[in-house]
DNA sequence: CGGCGGCTTGAGGTTGGTCAAGGCATGTGG
DNA sequence: CCACATGCCTTGACCAACCTCAAGCCGCCG
């Protein structure tokens, strides 16, 4: 209990190290020691908050910082000339914001917060110092990047090849898994503060299909959905409606020898 | 003369590494020196072939090695439960087979080969001991890993947002973009060795209705296509119609200050 | 109280999938 | 060298799915 009280009181002001989602993501692969840590808490030290709705990256313009997030939500996407939007994917907390958007100059996607937000600012510069110094980090970052790309290829799947029902299935059923690897969300519910038009633009459909597809899960009673809680009311049949495999999400193997 | 009589020599046996299609791309990020080529060519030193059609990754199954590609193309899929296939991207000379496939265990996609190739195999574990010696290198694959990503990021938008002739026209411009890239096509033209049936898996069309696209295209006099080769004839329109910006595809600006 | 954003529901029309048949090229075995 | 099989491309007809547009509703906030 007095653990506890501790805990709150670091993270009102500074997080112990090992807990910040992003490390906690890092140190899933198992690859970190504690001179590595250091480092990280060293370069992490810079933090900013944004309010929702504001834009933290926007497309064509040049970016020499990234943003760890340390809480909140935002979206990362696309917009396309003719007005619409496409959602890559939801950015939550322990995810680099400007991966890979600001690898680029200009930046190729655009991120806006969903809710507030704190984010921890570190240059391009002191992160590839901290890849030289430091080879368990780089190491790590190459993980981080293969499991981003395969979260796209996922969407991409989604997108491409499944019904609506199953895209809105697999939508969700992704998002509770990736707030659970970072403890943000209890075991059979999660705060989805996205509006039903953001889902239709992350999964390709319009919003008043997003609808009636959130409805038709309703009426099968796989999930609740009030306000903006979304509850797994059966996991399994929803896993097997909408072809949902996690092991894209899990440990990756390229540490071992 | 005699220069490219030697390069051609290299070639038949072994390629002078700076000439290796993925040491090529490394390069552009312009962030190696001759200790990391050294380096390269010490640990590419495996090569194998693989026929038309043979399967280099199944997913599901367990891989402790990566493909790096020196001529050839290859698919890079997932299979659905009920027979469908979605195509992430094509896999062209300079890519890394198993990424991000064999980087999970077990593997996440599948991969097969579209035309006779040539890979140098290596392991993860000699991968990552190159990372730690070289920082460099570590710090270039991390690039690598965002481009990736960019790629399948625009996939998904092909695929999410886009009209069936904008989605074949990315796709056409983007292997063609990518093939240039390397070195591996004439200006205006290339080789397709994809079936109508795969690049509909690939963009999310039926075989039929990317026929229909195709037949659109050329009638509107922007490609030309016979055979399995793609002539480019109006590369402004065909950039227009297909929202095609190649930024995500062009050097990185990671290792800038 | 009034306005606004987002949710919900309905009606209608287009798009693009499915199914099917035919054509063409390539390759193979007799 | 021909007969046949196979795989892919091409085209057409039909139909369901999903988008668009629209209207009403609810809750929230000024």
């Amino acid at each position: 209990m007095r653990l506890l009280r501790v805990a709150a009181a670091n993270a009102s002001k500074n997080l112990a190290i090992e807990d910040h989602p992003f490390v906690a993501k890092l140190l899933a692969q198992g690859a970190l020691d504690s001179e590595d840590l250091k480092a990280l808490g060293r370069v992490l030290n810079r933090k900013v908050t944004v309010k929702k709705g504001q834009d933290i990256i926007v497309q064509g313009y040049e970016y020499k910082t990234l943003d760890i997030v340390e809480s909140g939500f935002a979206l990362r996407f696309t917009l396309l000339h003719q007005g619409g939007r496409q959602i890559i994917n939801a950015v939550l907390p322990g995810d680099i914001v400007g991966f890979p958007a600001s690898f680029f100059n200009p930046a190729i996607f655009s991120v806006m917060a969903a809710t507030a937000m704190s984010l921890h600012r570190i240059s391009f510069a002191a992160l590839t110092d901290l890849c030289r110094e430091r080879s368990n980090i780089a190491i790590a970052l190459i993980w981080y990047a293969a499991r981003e790309a395969s979260i796209y290829a996922h969407h991409l799947v989604n997108a491409g090849r499944r019904s609506p029902l199953e895209r809105v299935g697999h939508f969700l059923l992704e998002i509770h898994f990736r707030l659970r690897a970072v403890g943000c969300a209890p075991e059979d519910s999660f705060e989805l503060p996205f509006s039903q038009e953001s889902i239709g633009d992350a999964v390709g459909l319009s919003a008043p299909h997003v609808n009636r597809m959130l409805s038709e899960l309703r009426r099968q009673g796989l999930i609740g959905a009030e306000n903006h809680t979304i509850k797994i009311l059966d996991r399994t049949a929803l896993q097997i409606l909408a072809e949902f495999e996690p092991s894209y999400l899990e440990r990756t193997s390229f540490h071992q020898r």
